[in-house]
RNA sequence: UCCGCAGUAGCUCAGCCGGUAGAGCAGGCGGCUGUUAACCGCCGGGUCGGGGGUUCGAGUCCCUCCUGCGGAGCCA
C-alpha cells in the first residue's frame, strides 16, 4: 500500500497534490458542510488534519469514521483555513480500512490513567504518551548500538538459557521441557532436555568476559530474567540489559565509558525525539528536559563510597535507614546524593567488598572493591559495574572466603589462567534508561508488554 | 514478601452520623459552527471488587479473599 508517512507530510513546506496517507483516527469534528479527521500513523506525535466533504464521502461512511478506525485517504495538501495547523489534507477519497465500534473501543479522546492503559497494553501505543515513549525507546535502542559499534565494540549474543546457577544476580526461572508430573524426585532434571537444571539468564556478563578476552571490546544487549517477587515501579521479571565488557581497561576507563555512554544516549534522544520529549516534558514530568540537558552538560560527580557515607552522615537528614559504613546505600541515600546534594549524576566507587560480588577486583586497601554505580536523579542506580578481578590467586582466595565452589566456575577461571588481562564492564538496565529519558515513573509503562509477578498477559 | 492507601457507570471521580446511587467526560440522537480539549439540548448506562457477618435496613461498619497503587527490601 503506497503511502507517505505523516511525519514526512507534516515536514512539507509547500502544497502538494495527490498524496496518500494511512492512519488511525484520533478524533473527528463535524461542521455542517465539512468534517475534520485527525489521523495518526505513529510516525510522529502530531496528527494530520484531514478535511472531508460530507457530501462527497456520504453520510453512511462518515458515520463509521470514528475514533480508533483506520483509514486511507488521498488528497491535496493545502494551506489550512483554520488556525491550528499550517497545512491540511483536503481529500477527495477516504477509504475505511477497519472500523472501530465507538461503543466498545476502549480509548476515548480524553486522558486515561496509566493503570487503566496497562490493562489494555495491546492498544495503549495508540495514545500520545505511549506512542512517544515507544519512539524514544526505539531511538535509545538504536543509539546503544550506534555508540558501541562506532567505538569498535563487537556485539555479542550471549545465551538466554544457561545451566550455571552461579551467576548470583538473583532468583532464576527454571527452563524445562519435562511435564509437571515428572518434576518430582531427587534430581528430575537429569532426565531433562539439557541433562541438568537449566535457567533463564540473569546476566550475560560472564559470557561477555570470555568474549572480551579475545575481541577486547564487546557488548551485549538482550533480554534478562529475574524471578524475584519484586513489586515495585523499578523492577520487571523480563527486561533488557546492556553489558559492555572491555579488556585492558581499569575502573577509571569503565567510569569514563559509562559517562560517555549516558551522554550519548541523552544527546541522541534530545536531537531525534524533540517533539516527543516536549510532550513528555509538558504532560508527564515538567523537569524532564532540564534534567536531560543537565545530564548532558555536567561532569558526573565521582565519589568513593566512604566519602558518600560521610556526606550522608553530615547531611543532617533523618533517613528512614541510618547510614553506616559497610551497609549498602538505600534508595533514599542514593537519591539524596544525586538529587539534593549534587543535583547531577553521581558515580560511586570503592564499595566495601562484603556488599559486592565475588568477581569485583579487590583494591589495595583490602577492604574495598573496584565497583562503580551510576546514580541519576529520580531513578537511583541506572548502571552498576566494576573492574573484574584478573588475578587468579586473589579471585580463588576470595571465592574460598565466600564459600563458593570452584568447579562450576572452572571455565571462568580459565580466563584468568590463560592470558588474563585487567578488564572491566558494567550493566545498564535499559528500561531504567527509558524511564530516565521519558520521565515515566513506572517501569511497566516503558516496555510494550511488561512481565512482573502475576502478569504475563498479552 | 512486608507496611500503608484504594477498588462505585466505558473512563476519571463524588457519595457526610448506616436509610435502596450522582457528576464530568465518553457513547447514542438532534441542533449549531472552517472545527481543533469544539459548542448547545435530550437520552441510555451500575450485582457499589468477590464471599461472609452485624443491623429492621450496608456503597457506608466488621472479618476474609482478590486486584491495583504508593513506599520498602532485592536489584538493573
Amino acid at each position: 500500500m503506497k503511502r507517505e508517512k505523516i511525519v514526512s507530510v507534516l515536514a512539507r513546506t509547500e502544497p502538494a497534490r495527490g498524496l496518500t496517507v494511512c492512519g488511525w483516527i484520533r478524533t473527528r469534528r463535524d461542521g455542517k458542510d465539512v468534517s475534520f479527521l485527525e489521523i495518526n500513523d505513529g510516525s510522529s506525535l502530531k496528527n494530520l488534519q484531514i478535511v472531508v466533504d460530507p457530501g462527497a464521502v456520504g453520510q453512511d461512511l462518515l458515520r463509521r469514521l470514528t475514533t480508533g478506525a483506520s483509514v486511507r485517504a488521498v488528497g491535496d495538501l493545502v494551506p489550512s483555513l483554520g488556525a491550528g495547523q499550517r497545512l491540511e489534507l483536503r481529500t477527495r477519497e477516504v477509504e475505511l480500512l477497519g472500523a472501530a465500534d465507538p461503543e466498545s473501543y476502549p480509548l476515548q479522546k480524553k486522558r486515561h490513567g496509566f493503570e487503566f492503559l496497562r490493562t489494555i497494553a495491546h492498544l495503549r501505543p495508540r495514545t500520545n504518551t505511549f506512542g512517544a515513549v515507544m519512539r524514544v525507546r526505539g531511538e535509545l535502542s538504536f543509539a546503544v548500538h550506534e555508540f558501541f559499534q562506532s567505538r569498535g565494540f563487537v556485539p555479542m549474543h550471549t545465551p538466554i538459557i544457561t545451566a550455571s546457577d552461579c551467576e548470583g544476580a538473583g532468583e532464576m526461572f527454571t527452563v524445562t521441557s519435562l511435564p509437571p508430573d515428572r518434576l518430582a524426585g531427587p534430581d528430575p532434571f537429569a532426565e531433562d532436555f539439557f541433562g541438568k537444571r537449566a535457567y533463564l539468564t540473569v546476566s550475560g556478563q560472564l559470557n561477555a568476559e570470555a568474549a572480551a578476552t579475545a575481541l577486547a571490546e564487546v557488548y551485549t544487549f538482550g533480554p534478562t530474567f529475574r524471578a524475584e517477587n519484586s513489586n515495585t515501579a523499578r523492577h520487571l521479571a523480563e527486561f533488557w540489559m546492556i553489558e559492555p565488557e572491555m579488556a585492558f581497561c581499569d575502573i577509571h576507563d569503565d567510569m569514563d565509558l559509562a559517562e560517555a555512554f549516558m551522554k550519548h544516549l541523552v544527546a541522541r534522544v534530545l536531537e531525534r525525539c524533540a517533539d516527543d520529549l516536549a510532550f513528555l516534558d509538558q504532560w508527564v514530568d515538567k523537569t524532564l528536559l532540564a534534567t536531560l540537558r543537565n545530564t548532558l552538560e555536567s561532569d558526573f560527580v565521582r565519589l568513593d563510597y566512604t566519602e558518600a557515607v560521610e556526606i550522608l552522615k553530615r547531611s543532617g537528614r533523618a533517613f528512614e535507614f541510618p547510614v553506616e559504613w559497610g551497609h549498602d546505600l538505600q534508595s533514599e541515600h542514593e537519591r539524596h546524593l544525586t538529587e539534593q546534594h549534587f543535583g547531577r549524576p553521581v558515580i560511586l566507587t570503592a564499595y566495601p567488598k562484603e556488599i559486592k560480588s565475588f568477581y569485583m577486583r579487590v583494591n589495595d586497601d583490602g577492604r574495598t572493591v573496584a565497583a562503580m554505580d551510576v546514580l541519576v536523579p529520580r531513578i537511583g542506580e541506572i548502571i552498576g559495574g566494576s573492574q573484574r578481578e584478573e588475578r587468579y590467586d586473589v579471585l580463588t582466595a576470595r571465592m574460598a572466603e565466600l564459600g563458593l565452589p570452584l568447579e562450576p566456575y572452572s571455565w571462568y577461571l580459565d580466563l584468568l589462567r590463560f592470558g588474563s588481562v585487567p578488564h572491566a564492564g558494567f550493566g545498564m538496565g535499559f528500561e531504567r534508561m527509558v524511564m530516565f529519558a521519558t520521565g515515566m515513573t513506572n517501569i511497566r509503562d516503558v516496555i510494550p508488554f511488561p512481565r512482573y509477578p502475576g502478569h504475563a498477559e498479552f
